[in-house]
DNA sequence: ATAATATATATGTTTTATCCTATATATGAG
DNA sequence: CTCATATATAGGATAAAACATATATATTAT
Protein backbone atom coordinates (compact mmCIF):
# COMPACT_ATOMS: atom_id res chain seq x y z
CA UNK A 1 0.00 0.00 0.00
CA UNK A 2 1.28 3.55 -1.06
CA UNK A 3 -1.03 5.08 1.30
CA UNK A 4 0.66 4.08 4.04
CA UNK A 5 3.95 4.96 2.96
CA UNK A 6 2.30 8.53 2.43
CA UNK A 7 1.29 9.08 5.91
CA UNK A 8 5.01 7.63 7.71
CA UNK A 9 6.02 10.56 4.77
CA UNK A 10 3.97 13.30 6.73
CA UNK A 11 4.39 11.88 9.97
CA UNK A 12 8.43 12.17 9.08
CA UNK A 13 7.85 15.30 8.96
CA UNK A 14 5.77 16.37 12.08
CA UNK A 15 3.45 14.54 13.86
CA UNK A 16 0.03 15.05 12.85
CA UNK A 17 -4.22 13.61 13.68
CA UNK A 18 -5.72 11.91 10.85
CA UNK A 19 -7.67 15.15 10.61
CA UNK A 20 -4.74 17.26 9.87
CA UNK A 21 -3.45 14.79 7.33
CA UNK A 22 -6.62 14.72 5.45
CA UNK A 23 -6.12 18.27 5.15
CA UNK A 24 -2.83 17.67 4.32
CA UNK A 25 -3.24 15.08 1.63
CA UNK A 26 -6.05 17.75 -0.10
CA UNK A 27 -3.78 20.43 -0.37
CA UNK A 28 -0.15 18.73 -1.24
CA UNK A 29 -0.80 15.13 -2.94
CA UNK A 30 -4.05 14.91 -4.29
CA UNK A 31 -3.20 16.01 -7.59
CA UNK A 32 -1.78 12.38 -8.15
CA UNK A 33 -2.96 10.11 -4.41
CA UNK A 34 -6.55 11.39 -3.55
CA UNK A 35 -7.12 9.73 0.23
CA UNK A 36 -9.99 9.34 2.18
CA UNK A 37 -10.79 10.00 5.65
CA UNK A 38 -12.04 6.96 6.79
CA UNK A 39 -9.17 5.35 4.95
CA UNK A 40 -6.63 7.57 6.66
CA UNK A 41 -8.13 6.61 10.26
CA UNK A 42 -8.09 2.85 9.67
CA UNK A 43 -4.68 3.44 8.29
CA UNK A 44 -3.30 5.11 11.07
CA UNK A 45 -4.74 2.64 13.68
CA UNK A 46 -2.94 -0.27 11.36
CA UNK A 47 0.23 1.84 11.54
CA UNK A 48 -0.12 2.30 15.01
CA UNK A 49 -0.49 -1.78 15.73
CA UNK A 50 2.61 -2.42 13.67
CA UNK A 51 4.32 -0.03 15.75
CA UNK A 52 5.16 1.92 12.63
CA UNK A 53 3.70 5.40 14.20
CA UNK A 54 2.86 6.07 18.14
CA UNK A 55 -0.87 7.46 19.47
CA UNK A 56 -0.33 10.70 21.90
CA UNK A 57 -3.95 11.73 23.33
CA UNK A 58 -3.94 15.37 24.01
CA UNK A 59 -7.18 15.94 25.89
CA UNK A 60 -9.42 18.80 24.61
CA UNK A 61 -12.02 20.45 26.63
CA UNK A 62 -14.30 21.97 24.04
CA UNK A 63 -13.83 18.65 20.88
CA UNK A 64 -12.77 15.10 21.15
CA UNK A 65 -9.71 14.63 22.02
CA UNK A 66 -6.78 15.07 19.42
CA UNK A 67 -5.14 11.96 19.00
CA UNK A 68 -1.52 12.80 17.71
CA UNK A 69 0.37 10.28 15.36
CA UNK A 70 4.29 10.34 15.81
CA UNK A 71 6.32 8.43 13.34
CA UNK A 72 8.82 5.66 15.41
CA UNK A 73 12.23 5.06 14.57
CA UNK A 74 11.09 1.32 12.69
CA UNK A 75 8.37 3.89 10.83
CA UNK A 76 11.30 6.19 9.57
CA UNK A 77 13.43 3.14 8.88
CA UNK A 78 10.58 1.36 6.72
CA UNK A 79 9.95 4.58 5.13
CA UNK A 80 13.45 5.35 4.19
CA UNK A 81 13.25 1.78 2.70
CA UNK A 82 10.87 1.90 0.73
CA UNK A 83 11.74 5.37 -0.67
CA UNK A 84 14.91 4.28 -1.57
CA UNK A 85 13.76 1.07 -3.11
CA UNK A 86 12.57 0.46 -6.66
CA UNK A 87 9.87 1.97 -8.46
CA UNK A 88 6.47 0.80 -7.50
CA UNK A 89 5.23 -0.36 -11.06
CA UNK A 90 1.84 2.05 -11.83
CA UNK A 91 -1.14 -0.01 -13.15
CA UNK A 92 -3.23 2.80 -14.80
CA UNK A 93 -6.46 3.36 -15.13
CA UNK A 94 -8.54 5.76 -17.39
CA UNK A 95 -11.62 5.71 -17.91
CA UNK A 96 -12.15 8.62 -19.93
CA UNK A 97 -9.68 6.64 -22.05
CA UNK A 98 -12.18 3.77 -22.50
CA UNK A 99 -14.62 6.28 -23.33
CA UNK A 100 -12.35 6.91 -26.16
CA UNK A 101 -11.86 3.77 -27.51
CA UNK A 102 -15.24 3.04 -28.05
CA UNK A 103 -16.27 6.10 -29.06
CA UNK A 104 -16.42 4.67 -32.86
CA UNK A 105 -19.91 4.32 -31.78
CA UNK A 106 -20.94 7.56 -31.89
CA UNK A 107 -21.43 10.25 -34.75
CA UNK A 108 -18.25 12.34 -35.73
CA UNK A 109 -20.58 14.90 -34.43
CA UNK A 110 -20.70 13.60 -30.93
CA UNK A 111 -16.89 12.39 -30.82
CA UNK A 112 -16.08 16.15 -32.01
CA UNK A 113 -18.28 17.72 -28.80
CA UNK A 114 -16.81 14.82 -26.81
CA UNK A 115 -13.37 15.47 -27.39
CA UNK A 116 -14.13 19.82 -26.83
CA UNK A 117 -15.37 18.59 -23.57
CA UNK A 118 -12.13 16.71 -22.80
CA UNK A 119 -10.20 19.47 -23.70
CA UNK A 120 -12.57 22.16 -21.78
CA UNK A 121 -11.98 20.14 -18.42
CA UNK A 122 -7.46 19.71 -19.22
CA UNK A 123 -8.04 23.52 -19.65
CA UNK A 124 -9.51 23.63 -16.23
CA UNK A 125 -6.86 21.57 -14.41
CA UNK A 126 -3.91 23.14 -16.38
CA UNK A 127 -5.37 26.60 -14.86
CA UNK A 128 -5.47 25.08 -11.37
CA UNK A 129 -1.98 24.12 -11.26
CA UNK A 130 -0.91 27.53 -12.40
CA UNK A 131 -2.59 28.68 -9.48
CA UNK A 132 -1.59 26.71 -6.65
CA UNK A 133 2.10 27.55 -6.21
CA UNK A 134 0.86 30.71 -5.08
CA UNK A 135 -2.56 30.01 -2.82
CA UNK A 136 -0.63 29.07 0.16
CA UNK A 137 -2.38 25.58 1.49
CA UNK A 138 -2.33 24.35 4.84
CA UNK A 139 0.82 21.80 3.43
CA UNK A 140 2.92 24.80 2.80
CA UNK A 141 2.26 26.85 5.81
CA UNK A 142 3.07 24.03 8.28
CA UNK A 143 5.69 21.60 6.80
CA UNK A 144 7.56 22.16 3.91
CA UNK A 145 11.63 23.44 4.17
CA UNK A 146 12.89 24.00 0.51
CA UNK A 147 13.90 20.72 0.00
CA UNK A 148 10.86 18.95 0.47
CA UNK A 149 9.06 22.34 -1.09
CA UNK A 150 11.48 21.47 -4.30
CA UNK A 151 10.00 17.66 -4.72
CA UNK A 152 6.41 19.00 -4.42
CA UNK A 153 7.14 21.21 -7.26
CA UNK A 154 8.33 18.38 -9.03
CA UNK A 155 5.23 16.28 -8.71
CA UNK A 156 3.25 19.26 -9.86
CA UNK A 157 5.49 20.05 -12.80
CA UNK A 158 5.32 16.18 -13.70
CA UNK A 159 1.21 16.68 -13.29
CA UNK A 160 1.11 19.31 -15.42
CA UNK A 161 3.60 18.82 -18.19
CA UNK A 162 1.67 15.05 -18.83
CA UNK A 163 -1.43 16.83 -18.83
CA UNK A 164 -0.47 19.70 -21.48
CA UNK A 165 0.63 16.56 -23.24
CA UNK A 166 -2.72 15.07 -22.96
CA UNK A 167 -4.48 18.44 -24.22
CA UNK A 168 -2.33 18.95 -27.20
CA UNK A 169 -3.44 14.87 -28.26
CA UNK A 170 -7.12 16.40 -27.58
CA UNK A 171 -6.53 19.37 -30.06
CA UNK A 172 -4.82 17.82 -32.39
CA UNK A 173 -7.89 15.09 -32.60
CA UNK A 174 -10.39 17.73 -32.65
CA UNK A 175 -8.63 19.11 -36.13
CA UNK A 176 -8.39 15.64 -37.20
CA UNK A 177 -12.17 15.29 -37.05
CA UNK A 178 -12.78 18.66 -38.43
CA UNK A 179 -10.86 17.74 -41.34
CA UNK A 180 -12.41 14.24 -41.89
CA UNK A 181 -9.68 12.08 -41.15
CA UNK A 182 -12.06 9.51 -39.03
CA UNK A 183 -12.48 6.73 -40.74
CA UNK A 184 -16.17 5.84 -41.48
CA UNK A 185 -16.76 2.71 -40.65
CA UNK B 1 -17.66 0.30 -13.43
CA UNK B 2 -15.83 1.18 -16.27
CA UNK B 3 -15.06 -2.44 -16.66
CA UNK B 4 -18.05 -3.26 -17.67
CA UNK B 5 -18.37 -1.06 -19.83
CA UNK B 6 -15.09 -1.95 -21.48
CA UNK B 7 -16.75 -5.60 -21.41
CA UNK B 8 -19.97 -4.24 -22.94
CA UNK B 9 -18.21 -2.39 -25.70
CA UNK B 10 -15.75 -5.22 -26.85
CA UNK B 11 -19.42 -7.74 -26.91
CA UNK B 12 -21.07 -5.33 -29.26
CA UNK B 13 -18.06 -5.57 -31.49
CA UNK B 14 -18.46 -9.44 -31.27
CA UNK B 15 -19.88 -12.10 -28.81
CA UNK B 16 -17.15 -13.59 -26.66
CA UNK B 17 -16.22 -16.15 -23.69
CA UNK B 18 -14.82 -14.95 -20.78
CA UNK B 19 -11.44 -16.26 -21.75
CA UNK B 20 -11.43 -14.52 -25.44
CA UNK B 21 -12.18 -11.14 -23.21
CA UNK B 22 -9.24 -11.89 -21.38
CA UNK B 23 -6.60 -12.15 -23.89
CA UNK B 24 -8.40 -9.06 -25.94
CA UNK B 25 -7.97 -6.75 -22.82
CA UNK B 26 -4.32 -7.98 -22.71
CA UNK B 27 -3.74 -6.96 -26.12
CA UNK B 28 -5.86 -3.96 -26.66
CA UNK B 29 -6.82 -1.91 -23.56
CA UNK B 30 -3.83 -2.93 -20.84
CA UNK B 31 -2.25 -0.09 -21.43
CA UNK B 32 -5.39 2.08 -19.42
CA UNK B 33 -7.27 -0.70 -18.15
CA UNK B 34 -5.83 -3.68 -16.73
CA UNK B 35 -8.13 -6.10 -16.10
CA UNK B 36 -8.03 -9.50 -13.86
CA UNK B 37 -9.35 -12.45 -15.27
CA UNK B 38 -11.19 -13.20 -12.01
CA UNK B 39 -12.70 -9.80 -12.27
CA UNK B 40 -14.01 -10.46 -15.56
CA UNK B 41 -15.77 -13.45 -14.97
CA UNK B 42 -17.33 -12.18 -12.55
CA UNK B 43 -18.40 -9.16 -14.22
CA UNK B 44 -19.86 -10.98 -16.80
CA UNK B 45 -22.43 -12.96 -13.99
CA UNK B 46 -22.94 -9.45 -12.81
CA UNK B 47 -24.18 -8.05 -16.26
CA UNK B 48 -26.36 -11.52 -16.99
CA UNK B 49 -28.31 -11.21 -13.66
CA UNK B 50 -29.11 -7.67 -14.94
CA UNK B 51 -29.76 -8.54 -18.41
CA UNK B 52 -27.44 -6.38 -20.33
CA UNK B 53 -25.77 -9.72 -21.82
CA UNK B 54 -26.71 -12.91 -22.66
CA UNK B 55 -24.92 -16.11 -22.62
CA UNK B 56 -25.04 -18.94 -25.04
CA UNK B 57 -24.14 -22.65 -23.80
CA UNK B 58 -21.59 -23.86 -26.60
CA UNK B 59 -20.94 -27.46 -25.54
CA UNK B 60 -17.63 -29.39 -26.32
CA UNK B 61 -16.50 -32.80 -26.24
CA UNK B 62 -12.88 -32.14 -24.98
CA UNK B 63 -12.83 -29.03 -22.93
CA UNK B 64 -15.13 -27.09 -20.41
CA UNK B 65 -18.30 -25.65 -22.15
CA UNK B 66 -17.75 -22.19 -23.77
CA UNK B 67 -19.62 -19.80 -22.16
CA UNK B 68 -19.99 -17.20 -25.12
CA UNK B 69 -21.75 -13.64 -24.08
CA UNK B 70 -23.77 -11.55 -26.34
CA UNK B 71 -24.50 -8.38 -25.80
CA UNK B 72 -28.71 -7.35 -25.87
CA UNK B 73 -30.47 -4.49 -27.07
CA UNK B 74 -30.54 -3.06 -23.56
CA UNK B 75 -26.86 -3.56 -23.03
CA UNK B 76 -26.48 -1.82 -26.18
CA UNK B 77 -28.38 1.12 -24.80
CA UNK B 78 -26.61 1.66 -21.61
CA UNK B 79 -23.32 1.17 -23.35
CA UNK B 80 -24.45 4.15 -26.05
CA UNK B 81 -25.53 6.29 -23.02
CA UNK B 82 -22.17 5.73 -21.03
CA UNK B 83 -19.83 6.30 -24.29
CA UNK B 84 -22.47 9.37 -25.66
CA UNK B 85 -21.99 10.71 -22.23
CA UNK B 86 -20.13 13.47 -19.57
CA UNK B 87 -16.42 12.26 -19.29
CA UNK B 88 -16.02 10.17 -15.99
CA UNK B 89 -13.14 12.28 -14.05
CA UNK B 90 -10.33 10.32 -13.42
CA UNK B 91 -8.93 9.98 -9.62
CA UNK B 92 -5.26 9.47 -11.15
CA UNK B 93 -3.05 7.21 -8.30
CA UNK B 94 0.77 7.58 -8.87
CA UNK B 95 2.89 5.43 -6.31
CA UNK B 96 6.24 6.32 -8.23
CA UNK B 97 4.91 10.29 -7.54
CA UNK B 98 5.13 9.56 -3.73
CA UNK B 99 8.34 8.17 -3.92
CA UNK B 100 9.08 11.57 -5.50
CA UNK B 101 7.44 13.71 -3.17
CA UNK B 102 9.21 12.43 -0.36
CA UNK B 103 12.46 11.51 -1.65
CA UNK B 104 14.30 14.54 -0.15
CA UNK B 105 15.47 12.13 2.34
CA UNK B 106 17.45 10.64 0.55
CA UNK B 107 20.82 11.56 -0.69
CA UNK B 108 21.21 13.40 -3.92
CA UNK B 109 23.36 10.37 -5.48
CA UNK B 110 20.37 8.07 -4.17
CA UNK B 111 18.06 10.52 -5.85
CA UNK B 112 19.64 10.71 -8.96
CA UNK B 113 20.09 7.07 -9.13
CA UNK B 114 15.93 6.50 -8.52
CA UNK B 115 15.67 9.17 -11.82
CA UNK B 116 17.84 7.06 -13.90
CA UNK B 117 15.82 4.22 -12.61
CA UNK B 118 12.42 5.86 -13.55
CA UNK B 119 14.02 7.16 -17.37
CA UNK B 120 15.07 3.56 -17.91
CA UNK B 121 11.73 2.02 -17.60
CA UNK B 122 9.79 4.99 -19.45
CA UNK B 123 12.18 4.30 -22.14
CA UNK B 124 11.48 0.47 -22.23
CA UNK B 125 8.07 1.44 -22.12
CA UNK B 126 7.94 3.77 -25.24
CA UNK B 127 9.56 1.21 -26.83
CA UNK B 128 7.04 -1.31 -26.37
CA UNK B 129 4.47 1.51 -27.35
CA UNK B 130 6.38 1.71 -30.82
CA UNK B 131 6.01 -2.05 -31.59
CA UNK B 132 2.56 -2.27 -30.89
CA UNK B 133 0.77 -1.21 -34.02
CA UNK B 134 2.79 -3.90 -35.87
CA UNK B 135 2.98 -6.97 -34.14
CA UNK B 136 -0.61 -8.31 -34.55
CA UNK B 137 -2.02 -9.47 -31.35
CA UNK B 138 -5.23 -11.08 -30.69
CA UNK B 139 -7.42 -8.11 -30.80
CA UNK B 140 -6.21 -6.89 -34.50
CA UNK B 141 -6.95 -10.67 -35.80
CA UNK B 142 -10.67 -10.46 -34.77
CA UNK B 143 -12.76 -7.53 -34.21
CA UNK B 144 -11.28 -4.22 -35.64
CA UNK B 145 -12.44 -2.57 -38.64
CA UNK B 146 -11.10 0.79 -39.92
CA UNK B 147 -12.66 3.34 -37.55
CA UNK B 148 -12.41 1.41 -34.64
CA UNK B 149 -8.41 0.64 -35.13
CA UNK B 150 -8.72 4.41 -35.26
CA UNK B 151 -9.35 4.68 -31.73
CA UNK B 152 -7.69 2.41 -30.76
CA UNK B 153 -4.69 4.23 -32.26
CA UNK B 154 -5.60 7.17 -30.65
CA UNK B 155 -5.47 6.05 -27.08
CA UNK B 156 -2.21 4.12 -28.28
CA UNK B 157 -0.98 8.15 -28.49
CA UNK B 158 -2.19 9.59 -25.61
CA UNK B 159 -0.14 6.78 -23.56
CA UNK B 160 3.00 7.41 -25.82
CA UNK B 161 2.52 11.18 -25.30
CA UNK B 162 1.80 11.15 -21.96
CA UNK B 163 4.90 9.04 -21.26
CA UNK B 164 7.12 11.21 -23.55
CA UNK B 165 6.35 14.01 -21.48
CA UNK B 166 7.30 12.10 -18.20
CA UNK B 167 10.29 11.36 -19.69
CA UNK B 168 11.14 14.69 -20.71
CA UNK B 169 10.54 15.65 -16.82
CA UNK B 170 12.76 12.47 -15.88
CA UNK B 171 15.42 14.15 -18.03
CA UNK B 172 15.21 17.38 -16.98
CA UNK B 173 15.66 15.96 -13.52
CA UNK B 174 18.56 14.68 -13.88
CA UNK B 175 20.12 17.67 -15.30
CA UNK B 176 19.31 19.63 -12.63
CA UNK B 177 20.33 16.80 -9.77
CA UNK B 178 23.68 17.27 -12.15
CA UNK B 179 23.90 20.49 -11.59
CA UNK B 180 23.21 20.55 -8.40
CA UNK B 181 20.01 22.59 -8.43
CA UNK B 182 18.29 20.59 -5.57
CA UNK B 183 18.32 22.58 -2.39
CA UNK B 184 19.79 21.13 0.52
CA UNK B 185 17.75 21.07 3.45
C1' DA C 1 -33.21 31.52 14.91
C1' DT C 2 -31.14 28.58 11.73
C1' DA C 3 -27.93 26.78 8.76
C1' DA C 4 -23.40 26.11 7.37
C1' DT C 5 -18.65 25.36 8.39
C1' DA C 6 -14.82 23.88 11.17
C1' DT C 7 -12.84 20.79 14.63
C1' DA C 8 -12.18 15.82 15.70
C1' DT C 9 -12.86 10.68 15.50
C1' DA C 10 -15.02 6.28 14.28
C1' DT C 11 -17.46 2.45 12.09
C1' DG C 12 -20.56 -0.15 9.09
C1' DT C 13 -21.34 -1.45 4.38
C1' DT C 14 -20.41 -2.04 -0.31
C1' DT C 15 -17.70 -2.00 -4.38
C1' DT C 16 -13.59 -2.88 -6.83
C1' DA C 17 -9.56 -5.24 -7.53
C1' DT C 18 -5.90 -8.67 -6.54
C1' DC C 19 -4.12 -13.09 -5.42
C1' DC C 20 -4.38 -17.75 -5.18
C1' DT C 21 -6.17 -22.10 -5.96
C1' DA C 22 -9.08 -25.76 -8.08
C1' DT C 23 -11.00 -28.41 -11.98
C1' DA C 24 -10.32 -30.79 -16.75
C1' DT C 25 -8.02 -31.84 -20.95
C1' DA C 26 -4.89 -31.29 -25.15
C1' DT C 27 -0.68 -30.26 -27.33
C1' DG C 28 3.99 -29.42 -28.04
C1' DA C 29 8.79 -28.90 -26.28
C1' DG C 30 12.70 -30.65 -23.95
C1' DC D 1 8.32 -38.73 -19.45
C1' DT D 2 7.65 -34.52 -17.62
C1' DC D 3 6.78 -29.74 -17.82
C1' DA D 4 5.03 -25.74 -19.75
C1' DT D 5 1.44 -23.69 -22.33
C1' DA D 6 -3.16 -23.27 -24.14
C1' DT D 7 -8.15 -23.83 -23.61
C1' DA D 8 -12.02 -22.89 -20.38
C1' DT D 9 -14.49 -21.62 -15.95
C1' DA D 10 -15.07 -20.57 -11.02
C1' DG D 11 -14.68 -19.24 -6.22
C1' DG D 12 -12.52 -18.21 -1.62
C1' DA D 13 -9.73 -14.85 0.76
C1' DT D 14 -7.96 -10.52 1.23
C1' DA D 15 -6.89 -5.76 0.37
C1' DA D 16 -8.04 -1.22 -1.09
C1' DA D 17 -11.18 2.32 -1.80
C1' DA D 18 -15.52 4.62 -1.75
C1' DC D 19 -19.79 5.93 0.42
C1' DA D 20 -22.55 6.92 4.17
C1' DT D 21 -23.48 7.92 8.69
C1' DA D 22 -22.87 8.90 13.72
C1' DT D 23 -21.17 11.59 17.71
C1' DA D 24 -20.12 16.29 19.94
C1' DT D 25 -19.25 21.13 20.13
C1' DA D 26 -17.87 26.01 18.64
C1' DT D 27 -18.04 29.65 15.51
C1' DT D 28 -19.66 32.34 11.74
C1' DA D 29 -22.86 33.81 8.36
C1' DT D 30 -27.62 34.62 6.68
Amino acid sequence: MSLEFAILGFLNYHPYTGYDLKKIFDSSVRHFWPADQSQIYRTLANLTERSLVQMEKVPQDDRPDRKVYHITDSGREELRKWVAGPAPLDEPRSAPLIQVFFSGILTDEEILQKFEGYAGIMRMILERYDQVPSQLGPFEKEITSPREHFFWLLTLENGMLSMKASLEWAESIIQRIKSGQVPQE
